[in-house]
DNA sequence: ATTCTAGTTGAAACTAATTGCGATTACAAA
DNA sequence: TTTGTAATCGCAATTAGTTTCAACTAGAAT
């Protein structure tokens, strides 16, 4: 069971409990290429293990949001989508009309974090956003 | 009851039905100063007529909204938050240790806005912005 | 190996918001 | 004024996520 990974050891070396439920949690995020939700976690967990409650899914999501090891986005599926925080940083744009996502670089927002951080000394927190609009293709 | 407003007209001139339900809830937006919650309108409706429905408060602010008549912010608070459209575009930043809540005004993510329309083609709807992050005070 | 206990879990209750459906009604047309 | 009907409503069920609390356990100490 005691199977290692980035996330893994860091939950460890701050003193948090390696339990069978997160290891599995943890195992599941880090081998999703794409966004995942909480339910599909669970979902894929409970494949194997049936007793596994989706509560823990959101709790350990919460401490590890907490933690800065995951991301999450809300991509207006209904349901919060999470990545792992260090498969790298980047926002999506989402055409409101026909669904297409477009992904976008870290350095898009880089110069409205520095502006908040200059004129008001806000240090904001801009690591996986998606902005709603419309695309080329839906602009009447 | 045929009490006018902005709002009101508009919903007229574009052929939906002015429903009791529909008037009082219009009523209730306008005349708020802050940021106000599908709750709080209910609650502040039922005081006078009881038999108005949660939902129905839904569907008008998500038919509103869908008429850019609203705007929507989710300020960390639990529950999604209404302003009248018409009121002045601006955004808001908020910091997750204290709680402070800095306005912003609509001009700074003009920048922003341009970049993505000029690389990206894509119009991007920013008009009521809840950004994360930390005030001042709240950097170690 | 056994004990201890704070951290964690499962289960059930709860909250905010959405949806399906049958009943009601605003308002246009007769 | 009355009628007809698509839009709207109330109600109940459903969904995503959070919270409470008693029971369990990872891992440190003995
Ligand atoms: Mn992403
Ligand atoms: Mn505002
Ligand atoms: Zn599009
Ligand atoms: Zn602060």
């Amino acid at each position: 069971m005691n199977q290692s990974g980035y996330i893994t050891d860091k939950l460890s070396k701050l003193g948090y409990r390696l339990t069978p439920q997160r290891m599995m949690i943890l195992s599941v995020i880090e081998n999703s290429d794409n966004h995942i939700s909480a339910e599909e976690i669970h979902t894929q967990i409970v494949a194997k293990y049936p007793n596994v409650n989706i509560s823990t899914v959101y709790r350990t999501l919460e401490l590890l949001k907490r933690l800065s090891l995951v991301t999450e986005i809300n991509l207006g599926g209904g349901q919060v989508r999470y990545h792992p925080a260090n498969k790298g940083h980047h926002h999506h744009l989402i055409c409101q009309e026909c669904g297409t996502i477009i992904d976008l670089d870290e350095s898009a927002l880089a110069p409205l974090k520095d502006t908040l951080l200059r004129e008001y000394k806000f240090i904001a927190d801009l690591r996986h956003l998606a902005i709603f609009g419309r695309c080329v293709n839906c602009q009447r």
